[in-house]
DNA sequence: TCTGCATGAAAAA
DNA sequence: TTTTCCTGCAGAG
């Protein structure tokens, strides 16, 4: 369908990205284009491959080759073709994503404020807070000191504003290094905190091992149907 | 070589 | 709430 098509360009919404494409020749700023929307789910991943590439290998759902590098998309949650109409859909049911310079926060306060689920689960939810998913969730609320079973309603304007602004300074982190990484120099005795080789998370699949703050071992539960590790002592 | 698990979410029940 | 989608990888044997 797309074969012999121009990548233009990608944006993301979220954990959802929209790639343009054009039609074999066209350089025109305007004209026929189309979008390809691609969820990477938890297998997903572009892998890259050498130049020039053999032929596809398996289950490859999508090719983009140049002359001077290549990848393969394997095991998407989704790849498909999408009308402007589908991203407006898609766009409209995604809560702020704080990596988007137009995202409202506002939006996302009030849907926590008014719901009485654990904001443990609201983090969670894209269509409350885009992007944010497992890692993010158990390391954001170590930060602020929140336990996960809180109800969004008693989640205050000033509490809401620390998990924002964390997110605000953590997702462009991960996104720069392509890892997220979450710790704070000074609780990780002044190495810098890009060193590969030092801890990058407080809490993330850490259960039974010591909080690095306070000692005590980090606790897990499966809260609607995933992992979520927190410390008991830190987090009120 | 085999097994279980994973930075996710839609569909089924 | 559970099942299903589907791939790569770490750790066990």
């Amino acid at each position: 369908m797309l074969d012999g098509w121009t990548f233009h360009r990608a944006q993301a919404w979220g954990k959802h990205l929209v790639q343009e494409y054009r039609p074999p020749g066209s350089s025109a700023r305007s004209g026929p284009r189309q979008l390809v929307h691609v969820h990477l789910g938890i297998y997903g991943a572009f892998h890259d491959l050498p130049v020039p590439p053999g032929p596809p290998v398996g289950q490859v759902r999508l090719r983009i080759s140049s002359p001077t590098a290549a990848v393969d998309l394997r095991g998407p949650n989704a790849c498909e073709l999408y009308t402007p109409e589908d991203l407006d859909a898609l766009v409209a049911r995604l809560g702020p994503d704080p990596l988007r310079p137009d995202a409202e926060p506002s939006r996302a306060r009030v849907a926590i404020q008014k719901s009485k689920r654990p904001i443990g689960a609201l983090l969670m939810d894209q269509k409350v807070i885009a992007g944010v998913g497992n890692v993010y969730r158990a390391e954001v609320l170590f930060r602020a000191g929140i336990d996960p079973h809180r109800a969004g309603t008693t989640i205050s304007d000033d509490e809401f504003d620390a998990i924002w602004a964390d997110l605000l300074l953590l997702m462009p982190i991960g996104v720069r290094r392509g890892q997220m990484h979450v710790m704070r120099p000074d609780d990780d005795h002044g190495a810098p905190s890009y060193r590969p080789d030092r801890p990058r998370t407080y809490v993330y699949r850490r259960a039974g091992e010591p909080c690095r703050i306070c000692g005590m071992p980090v606790a897990h539960e499966v809260m609607e149907g995933r992992n979520l590790f927190w410390c008991p002592t830190c987090q009120t």
